[in-house]
DNA sequence: TAATGTCTTTACTGATCGGTACAGTAGCCC
DNA sequence: GGGCTACTGTACCGATCAGTAAAGACATTA
């Protein structure tokens, strides 16, 4: 009984499913075994440095995903409006409306911290950086629109934290509505408790 | 050789940094042993359900911290900006503008958040609750009121997060500072990158 | 068909896990 | 002084931990 999963990538989505739920330290190799059909052979052949290596591979593929899906189009999209709606519905539907956690930021409160500190560190600035940018295509102040990115990230961390504290998704999701005003285009689509930044 | 710590509560202290700095699973006993200076014996004399109890135990503190230094203030303080703000100095010592992790939103994200639901909620149902109500006494509607709050408190969270993240305190008081602003009473003390709410 | 390299299974290691049992020891009350 | 209670240290438990080793099974190539 041999290849029954052929490539390694096979196993990372698993493997993201299982580190999210556990955690670094509770997901064993008997729940990563379980979670991904492989056997503890299999996996050091695919992870040779186990646990650790596992969770680089996984975090290499969030960043990825990130990547693609979020950050190039904040970066790069002529529609910097567009970009900015279109990061808060990826974001929305990647975090399940708060119901699915972050791992880079459960990892980052954890003691774990340090090992993956770099991982964990290129993912929120890549997201700060490229949502700046976009901010700033806008026509907002370069450092009006850092202070706003790193607002706005920061927002969304703090509402999966919030919304599965309070078992309530509805918690996500007014807070990406939230966003959704205090990142419109300056001077319009502004909500009646929306916030917009005020230009000198 | 008995009686050296004469009272529970000693440990709860100790117990609080372990849990906060590995988390439940990887806070053995052998590091708490360390860390609070007893034994299993004397672990287990005073918290015979083991680790879950010792954090129930500290939470049940946290709780009582928080309620007497930010929740009560907050809901029966005669100026509500002063108890906010004094919130929020308070909020920054105690997690040391992002160094110290906050060990309620931890667990709410980890897989041991069901063991301590109650507790979890109940922390940030508190809070919510208590900041609106001074929100409210500064004249603001109470739904807007609500969703200010929940956005202050989700905010502080996802400080914690992004600030351990990128290892940089600046960016939890940058956080906290924009906050000052969008909880200052309406119409005044609007900073110029701040978002006052915009009565209809 | 034979060899090779890629996986998979199984059995195993030593360490550590949370938790228990219990014999003690120190201080207090009588 | 003699119990009594409150606490502590130690030895131990079975389970599980991450990780290793090696032989077997399959697909591919020759």
């Amino acid at each position: 009984m041999a290849r029954m999963v052929a490539e390694r990538s096979d196993a990372i989505a698993s493997l993201a499913e299982v580190f999210r739920e556990h955690g670094y330290e509770g997901a064993s190799l008997a729940l990563i075994g379980k979670a991904t059909g492989l056997g503890k052979g299999s996996l050091y052949h695919f992870f040779p440095n186990g646990k650790e290596e596992m969770v680089q591979a996984v975090l290499a593929e969030i960043e990825q995903w990130f990547e693609d899906s979020v950050y190039s189009p904040l970066r790069d999209g002529t529609d910097a409006d567009a970009a900015i709606a279109a990061m808060l519905d990826e974001t929305t539907k990647y975090f399940r409306s708060g119901r699915r956690v972050c791992l880079v930021g459960a990892l980052a409160v954890a003691n774990t911290r340090d090992l993956f500190a770099q991982a964990i560190r290129g993912y929120f600035v890549a997201w700060v950086d490229a949502l700046q940018s976009a901010l700033v295509r806008q026509g907002r102040e370069a450092e009006q629109a850092r202070l706003l990115s790193e607002d706005a990230v920061l927002a969304i961390q703090g509402a999966i934290v919030l919304s599965r504290a309070l078992d309530d998704p509805a918690v996500f999701q007014r807070a990406i509505d939230q966003l959704r005003g205090r990142l419109a285009v300056k001077g319009k689509t502004i909500r009646d408790e929306g916030s917009a930044p005020v230009s000198p």
